[in-house]
DNA sequence: TCATATAGGGATAAATTTTTCCCCTATTGT
DNA sequence: ACAATAGGGGAAAAATTTATCCCTATATGA
């Protein structure tokens, strides 16, 4: 695992949701899996665009997190269940704020944001 | 200017907000640009974390995001201002929401993020 | 005269994150 | 026998972001 040479600053509470929300793929998990995609291979079909290592990267950080809780069945072929933690509940309240401002505003931030991206 | 080449996915409203907000210390910049620090020189002694280069830089991208305005003052020593647009304070209850969360859970969040990291 | 403050940019290095590639487990279906 | 499926992980490459260093300009105060 990448051991980190910068230590976070950890001292309002923006600086502190910062340090478990950011990572590309991250919030799109915790709502997927409280919309109750709970299995690795549905959420790699839900979010085809991450690579399959990079979704169980984050899905470990968010479980050291504790926003989430990985249950694994011990039959064969695996399964593996992801649910929510109440700490993690607690937090679709904000994700979706965050979705709704970007759904609210959607034409006006596609724009901006092509703006800036060449083709 | 470094040029993207992997294309953004620009799909549902968190793609959006993803896009405007992912960037180390641009939530930062707005709250405390709302908070009435609007001189670059007032913003760098509010994140002292952060170099001076980033700042500009991301002060820029909030600019062409829409979220931020830069007035330049045709003096010397040179006087610019930030302030939020419309745009950028719509989105100030949401960053708020972010905030209250991290604040409300900070004992808990530090220990999870600490765990981590090593030292 | 010299340091300080103010704002900014280019070039490059370093840090960090994400992707890619290849490997492993065991069972079921063909 | 062999492919497919389910879930993973190591190593290295690529992409991206941030930091560092050094440069510009002008006015003010010591």
């Amino acid at each position: 695992m990448y051991e980190r040479k910068i230590i976070p600053n950890l001292n309002c509470g923006l600086d502190l949701i910062g340090e478990v929300l950011y990572g590309k793929w991250k919030i799109r998990l915790l709502w997927f899996i409280e919309q109750g995609h709970k299995r690795p291979s549905e959420l790699q079909r839900k979010i085809p665009d991450a690579s399959r290592r990079v979704l169980n990267i984050q899905l470990k950080e968010l479980e050291d997190h504790e926003l989430v809780m990985k249950k694994i069945y011990p039959v064969v072929p695996p399964k593996v269940e992801y649910s929510l933690t109440d700490f993690g509940k607690s937090l679709i309240p904000v994700i979706s704020a965050l979705g709704h401002w970007g759904d609210q505003h959607q034409d006006r931030l596609r724009r901006v944001i092509l703006k800036r991206i060449p083709g």
